[in-house]
DNA sequence: ACCTTTATGAAGTGATCGATTCAAAAATAA
DNA sequence: TTATTTTTGAATCGATCACTTCATAAAGGT
């Protein structure tokens, strides 16, 4: 069946994220990524095909295991109210953010999001995630307020200001603020969703 | 007195400014500069000494001329309820982040914000301007508290909390987001920032 | 042991990077 | 005009970029 892989590819692929969460896709170089994985330039390519390549498997692993709450939270947000839903998200996002075992920020806005990154491939991948992250907003509020819940604004617009929120409060967490003001952010966040009683 | 310019400062500020905004510090190069400003690249580090001190004094400049209408902002809040100020205020970035005749977003947010820059200088003359913004909220916030404007939260949670959303405006921006869009984010934020009536 | 398959390391592709140097050109003041 | 000052284009520096080639090493199936 051939040589087997000196390096498995889940612990090459966390070792690419950390790179790309740092230091972003244009700056997290091949030759960086063959340095932090233990292996040449070639089995990289051998074994992903190109740094796009690499780049979108390192990123949906990211959105499957260290973001994975995400979906877990959108998954069971049928029995639990808007802003409860809303700040558990947005706490989950602000422990990720500052966890001390990986760089700070959202390794999908912080990588490529902001137009860290000139290749327009990796430009678009992370784009759609972040469009389909905004549907799933959008489907949350439009299912609540059907639901019951008493919204401060419209469905499509609730969506657009938690995105932008998520956006801000990684921002701030690689400009340093500590965890318990980005977690007081995301109170206030959750809180604004909805009308005051 | 010697031989005058070919290109004016202030031209040749702006040109760089807009590669700045557009590609971020890193990826806006002095040959990429040359090119836009129209002279060699001596010319460059003759007038200005070195592509950090250039990103300062675009950015520099750009926080006096586009970016002006926020130092007015504050300078007029004493008299101006919380909500009309910050209001004012995200309304005017919006408009900034998507006129026609200028790249996406927020230049100082863009440029090196993110951690677009591995540059450690240009990143700490960033962030040191977005402290300042900072500072600026946090004693409109507190004076507008001691004038009676009832807060929804305290004056430093506040002024993180309008920075983030700044950041996410931008982000949006840069991401497609309509004008139209972005206002009514700008006006929920503000609404937030006091306690509803 | 043999053969097929795959991974691997070393070396190299042309291109571009930021930064600098230097002689010559141009413009102002005398 | 002459002298002085500053700009200018051209050339160059070593380093790094994403990516490729290729002979070889290693592992599994038979």
């Amino acid at each position: 069946m051939g040589r087997s892989r000196r390096v498995p590819e889940a612990e090459a692929l966390e070792q690419a994220l950390q790179l790309f969460w740092k230091h972003g896709y244009d700056r997290t170089s091949i030759a960086h990524l063959s340095e932090a994985i233990g292996v040449g330039p070639s089995s990289i390519y051998n074994a992903f095909g190109s740094k796009q390549e690499i780049y979108q498997r390192a990123i949906t692993m990211y959105m499957e295991t260290h973001a994975g709450f995400v979906s877990e939270i959108f998954l069971k947000s049928g029995e639990i109210k808007t802003e409860d839903s809303i700040r558990e998200l947005l706490r989950g996002a602000v422990l990720l953010y500052t966890s001390q075992g990986s760089p700070s920020g959202c390794a999908m806005f912080q990588s490529s999001g902001a137009g860290e990154a000139e290749d327009s491939v990796a430009c678009a991948f992370t784009l759609k995630l972040k469009t389909g992250l905004e549907d799933a907003l959008l489907a949350l509020f439009t299912a609540r307020e059907r639901a019951g819940d008493s919204l401060s604004n419209s469905p499509e617009l609730l969506a657009k200001f938690v995105l932008a929120t998520m956006h801000g409060i990684s921002q701030l967490a690689c400009d340093g603020s500590n965890r318990k003001t980005l977690m007081a952010i995301a109170d206030h966040t959750a809180k604004s969703c909805i009308t005051a009683k």
